[in-house]
RNA sequence: GUGGGAGUAGCUCAGCUGGCAGAGCACCGGGUUGUGGCCCCGGAGGUCGCGGGUUCAAGUCCCGUCUCUCACCCCA
């Protein structure tokens, strides 16, 4: 058997490396746009950062981790989220020191153990950002604004679920309010819910086993029991948000599956996908850093699955720089086509030409069948009187063209043609 | 962890009640002593996922196994 990719896992080949590279540019073009510098962080981390950062009750850390032993018997982990090691890495780095607030953007793999399907991977590909140090809702509104800009710029079309969870004040009375709730109704509740309604009763409300949506058409509502600055807080988000004419649908159900979350939570969603139709999701995390051993901190942020970017909208361009095809009639034409390739590539043009030895007719056909703009053409009259044939290759136009006049020559052409290069 | 579907050429797939392994696309070459796309001709490419069983004979039937895939759980 020959040896396959672990499961989970994918290959990302060219042409579609090339659509995840304008999808990836465009983020980081945002990201810059709003002032958000690169963090590049390992992508192990000793475990016991993921269970004290996500939660030791998450699914993540209970079942998807993939968790190993150094040689000194310590536990390592790879990473399942960035923002955990994000916060550690501006606690370890001091970063507060440089002034607040901190805006990074990441990107890079991401690894959970689960059983793969459309739109999830074992290892998969986040981008994501993280505004340390401003508890300001415009600090929410920021990072919504920045994700939804992202999609636009995209062409994606999606939906903004947004909600808040409370804070430290307000939240466990909700949890009680919602856990008398369930306690009352278990008989009518599937049986992981009633293992959540002890363990996790916010994420009851996520169910979507019908007895148990029917169940809680009753049960209390989170924003009857946010406090005022709360509930401030979330009316400040959702008016940014218009003004930016970004338009939530406010859902009080949404909870996310990573208990660091305090007040603001968001998602946004297409239709496009199937059953992981998430393609984004973030919020604040106020109590995250404290509870890592920094100082209080609050701040917030999103993360988004690059795999379910592309699979939403498969039309991203896959479009090939501007290049020119040197083409080699005859032996003794390879290597001055060679070196004319070679002065191309250094004076910046992306330059190519026939390595497998193939007949003029079947090198025209690969310079075609790739793309490229250009032709340059030399064979023993070009040779002879220090020109090339420069063809045209969507008009097939070629005419004469001075070696020395070659550069000018195509940068014109370039420039009215209007080829990226 | 649980359930459904599928594994035949590089890709998408056909292959009937068991009887010589196929098509389209892609690839390579030729039709043009130095010129692409359309068209025509030719070529290469297969352990029919793997292992066992039934049979004169298995891609086809039976058993096992692996992988992929979709869905549940959960999440990006």
């Amino acid at each position: 058997m020959v040896i396959r990719a672990p499961k989970g896992v994918a290959d990302i080949l060219p042409p579609e490396s090339e659509r995840w590279r304008h999808a990836q540019q465009t983020a980081i073009d945002l990201c810059r746009a709003y002032d958000y510098r690169e963090i590049i962080l390992p992508v192990i981390e000793y475990t016991e950062l993921f269970n004290r950062g996500i939660g030791q009750e998450t699914d993540i850390v209970q079942k998807e981790m993939f968790t190993f032993e150094d040689k000194g018997g310590r536990s390592l982990t790879l990473r399942p989220e960035a923002t955990a090691g994000v916060v550690r890495a501006f606690i370890q780095n001091h970063m507060e020191k440089g002034g607040l607030p901190i805006k990074l953007y990441y990107r890079g793999p991401m690894f959970r153990r689960e059983r793969p399907q459309a739109g999830r991977y074992r290892q998969f590909q986040q981008l994501g950002v993280e505004l340390i140090g401003s508890a300001l809702p415009l600090a929410d509104a920021e990072v919504i604004i920045l994700c939804a800009r992202f999609f636009c710029a995209l062409g994606i079309t999606t939906e903004l679920v947004i909600n808040s969870v409370g804070d430290d004040k307000c939240r466990p009375g909700y949890i009680e309010a919602i856990r008398n709730y369930l306690e009352d109704n278990s008989a009518e509740l599937c049986e992981d819910c009633r293992r959540r309604t002890r363990e996790n009763p916010l994420r009851v409300l996520d169910c979507k086993v019908p007895g148990c949506k029917e169940a809680l058409l009753g049960a209390p509502d989170i924003q009857a029991y946010l406090c005022d600055e709360c509930r401030d807080h979330f009316r400040q988000v959702e008016e940014t948000l218009e003004a930016a004419e970004v338009y939530p649908k406010r859902d009080s159900r949404l909870v996310r599956g990573i208990d660091y979350y305090t007040r603001t939570v968001f998602e946004f969603a297409t239709p496009a996908l199937g059953a992981q139709n998430s393609l984004s999701a973030g919020g604040r995390y106020d109590t995250l850093i404290e509870e890592l051993g920094g100082k209080p901190t609050p701040a917030t942020g999103f993360s988004i699955g690059m795999e379910r970017v592309m699979l939403a909208d498969p039309r991203l361009p896959e479009q090939r720089d501007f290049g020119i095809y040197v083409m080699a009639i005859g032996d003794e034409a390879r290597k001055p086509a060679f070196m004319l390739a070679q002065s191309l590539r250094d004076k910046g043009f992306s330059a190519d030409l026939d390595l497998m030895d193939r007949s003029p007719k079947a090198q025209m056909r690969e310079a075609d069948r790739m793309g490229f703009q250009l032709a340059a053409i030399i064979g023993k009259d070009e040779m002879a009187g220090g020109y090339v044939a420069l063809r045209d290759m969507k008009s097939g136009a070629q005419e004469n063209i001075q070696v020395a006049e070659l550069e000018g020559e195509i940068r014109r052409r370039h420039s009215a043609g209007g080829l990226g290069i």
